[in-house]
DNA sequence: GCAACCCTTGCATGCGCTTGCAAAGCGGGT
DNA sequence: ACCCGCTTTGCAAGCGCATGCAAGGGTTGC
């Protein structure tokens, strides 16, 4: 910078300012400061930038499991939302352990200007923690004190229950997991929208985690059940399910209609295509790390939440019990 | 810091010895440093650090798309061999663009000690550029002067076609894409290995990318190939093809058969589960941060190459022409 | 008992940029 | 012609930590 300054015949605050405060810097001078600093290929020092001003420009994520793609999905636009906003991204994968994913996220909070949590696998607790600490951002979860971006399920699960219920099905299995099955804001929604359409609704918990291979172990259970759909909780059992039926010899959607709540690009990457209830990952990173950086302009605004509308997508997985004809 | 060293009735400096060379600080005071910094809540500012060493103990990764599984992996144990290695990571998804996947490396680079390509997206010159101008690794590819961890195809492909013929499949079609296509490091191993086994390679260029819908496009040209098994070149486009077949009706092993380079979750969240090569995603992705880490602390070495042995998976996408009994 | 060393510690300086404050330049209104 | 206020620029003091150098204390060997 000192280089650019003297080549340029300026102070070095000036090249600074053309670089950061561009509006404070006559036009002539920033035109001659930037064909110096193109000719001498500089850059600012972004570490030093960092130290001076006390904000680096980065934000961190932190998901459970980046392979799973409902996060990747979520990975891929907040990181490409961050970019745009000119900030970098760190990215944690916690795993499940809710002590590991809170240090992981203590660690990174020093090292970034804020948090953004993907399904958080913490107590509610940990992440008040955090929220006090510095900026945090949920997505795909909602908590009072915590700024947050996650997809509107009641009105979700009412759409699935009307397009059961009009194509027949009168008795299904709802495949959750011990963990949501917890907290309600995710189950109860379902049993709403079954009672509302008139549906009887068995729940059926996953043995722990909404895996693959717990879907494929519930899926041994639904014939048994008496009922003629299955709705997964998420798009990673959903696939087990599809999957166990398929093992068994069962066909979707003759035997049994199956629903998933998520919609990656995997639902279409079988046959048939699973029907799904869309959540709007897309939006929900770019308003996630939109209602991060808000809060970091201004730590103290009250907490914010942007509740996304889902939609559902109809494809083969569903039809009428039975395999009848309409 | 200051707070610190005051409490603790030593100099900052050496609070900051404790911290970064703890070594060269007496062992008593070192725990009255340790003691004082813990009880006020103190951890060094990682900011500051890098600015006076030069050093930001930060990686970055590239990768053209973390919703396809094959990089999630590879992101998911980069990111927990550079968190092993205190170092945090910066990722970036680039897209299929080799300017846009260029421009973001060269941005990156500034920001962090070192980059990790994987499955670069950008001409051979543009990575010779960015290796000339700091640490650079490869992951899943391979160029002379750039340290790179990849996978052993071509003893991979005659595992494929060994086992391909040893069912009895004479004539099969390979499904590539125009971009590797032209890479021969990736296609001759196929033809050399089929050669060996005596077996008659048709080959099936997808339109353009090896994605998912190609693979379906693909499918519809399988029959009327001649042909009794599919070799996909990736796990997206195998995916394709084994949905494209379902669609027409056609029956995987029985009508024919279908192996996959890749191997990921997805693999096995179909029915019939694919016979895959599996590419040792985890390894190569814990070998290129070694890679690069190492390069980062001796720039001039000669460049190193790790190439890892692959292994054949065998599911139910495969068996003998026609659905025969052995 | 003394010299030569090593281990610890503190001092001072520097990493590269930002920014409050003040000075200089400039134009306009009276 | 003079004063005021605005714009543009420079100066200097940090931001929080790392580290070369030197000093002090302790140890070892002869």
């Amino acid at each position: 910078m000192a280089d650019v300054a003297r080549e340029a015949g300026v102070s070095a605050s000036t090249v600074s300012r053309v670089f950061s405060l561009p509006g404070t810097v006559r036009t002539d001078t920033r035109e001659r400061v930037l064909a110096v600093a193109r000719r001498l290929d500089f850059t600012p020092n972004r570490t030093a930038s960092s130290l001076a001003r006390g904000r680096t420009r980065t934000l961190g994520l932190l998901v459970p499991d980046v392979v799973n793609p409902y996060y990747a999905e979520i990975v891929k636009t907040v990181q490409r939302r961050t970019r745009a906003k000119d900030h970098a991204l760190f990215l944690a994968d916690t795993g499940d352990d809710p002590a590991d994913g809170f240090e992981l996220a203590r660690i990174m909070a020093r090292q970034t200007d804020g948090l953004l949590l993907a399904g958080p696998r913490m107590t509610d607790g940990m992440v008040g923690e955090l929220t006090r600490a510095g900026p945090v951002a949920l997505i795909g979860a909602r908590l009072p004190e915590t700024d947050s971006a996650y997809a509107q399920l009641d009105t979700g699960m009412r759409h699935v229950a009307r397009h059961l219920a009009a194509l027949g099905h009168t008795r299904i299995v709802y495949v959750n997991g011990t963990r949501t099955a917890r907290t309600p804001g995710h189950r109860q929604p379902v049993q709403d929208a079954c009672d509302e359409f008139g549906i009887e609704l068995v729940e059926q918990l996953g043995p722990f985690d909404l895996t693959f291979d717990n879907g494929v172990a519930a899926a041994d259970l639904v014939p048994t059940s008496g009922a003629t759909a299955v709705i997964a909780h998420n798009e990673m059992v959903a696939h087990g399910v599809a999957c166990g039926l398929a093992r068994q010899g069962r066909s979707v959607p003759s035997d049994f209609s199956l629903v998933t709540v998520d919609d990656t690009f995997m639902a279409r990457a079988i046959h048939p295509a699973l029907t799904a209830l869309h959540i709007p990952l897309d939006v929900m990173g770019v308003r996630g790390v939109d209602l991060l950086l808000q809060r970091i302009e201004d730590p103290d605004g009250e907490p914010r939440h942007a509740a996304l509308p889902t939609s559902l997508v109809v494809r083969g997985s569903t039809g009428r019990p039975g395999g009848a004809r309409p």
